[in-house]
DNA sequence: TAATATACCTCGCGATACGATGTATACCGT
DNA sequence: ACGGTATACATCGTATCGCGAGGTATATTA
């Protein structure tokens, strides 16, 4: 999928892929995997942005040796979600533009 | 309208905006205006884009007294148009992911 | 012992939307 | 005659962001 059409919605997939359970990192990129494909390094830079945004918080856990961080969502994160899905219908009025223009051809 | 969910579809806005006629910058701008808001500066800059990728052709004119840049789509451009629909069953996709994981709230 | 999976992170590049700014002509009201 | 607005083009710099490349470390499996 083209990287430029990924911008508006990537982030509220990570939102919603913690949003009914807290998740992390490694996780989410295996639970997103069958809808969308994304990196380590743009995940890690998703979830800094996020909570800078206070739109999650984190709490860090050791797991099996390892350290794990744990992300949940805050009432923000759940209002971008919501905000998204305005937004969206803006982007169904798009493409209905599209697909009419497309009848004269 | 949030500037990271146009990224994926002002190009093709613009090119669907010439598709059956050819037009020019500020007349595009107008066209457009109702469904989606972008500036002089962005759009001159898709067009310079898009005639570098070879998705539209231009041809100059004056017009009483003022310079007017006609643009024309390519079957590129076209291309482009065709792809971005593939593209948007992929979208689809991903809005039904977050739609359906508001269902366990 | 080597490879793979798990789990985190940073840096730099390229793409791109957009505000600010600039140039120039035509038209319209006062 | 003059100022404002519309028309019509363009460039520059900034901020944002996806992502490849690379790094660190532990656990499991062949």
């Amino acid at each position: 999928m083209d990287a430029q059409l990924k911008r508006g919605v990537l982030d509220v997939c990570v939102l919603t892929a913690i949003k009914n359970e807290d998740s992390y990192g490694y996780k989410i990129i295996k639970d997103l995997k069958p809808i969308l494909d994304l990196s380590e390094s743009t995940l890690y830079t998703i979830l800094k942005r996020l909570e800078e945004a206070k739109m999650l918080i984190v709490r860090s856990t050791e797991f099996e040796g390892r350290l794990r961080k744990y992300y949940h969502i805050t009432p923000l994160g759940i209002k971008r979600i919501e905000d998204f899905k305005e937004e969206w219908k803006e982007l169904m009025d798009i493409y209905s533009f599209i697909l009419e223009e497309e009848r004269y051809e």
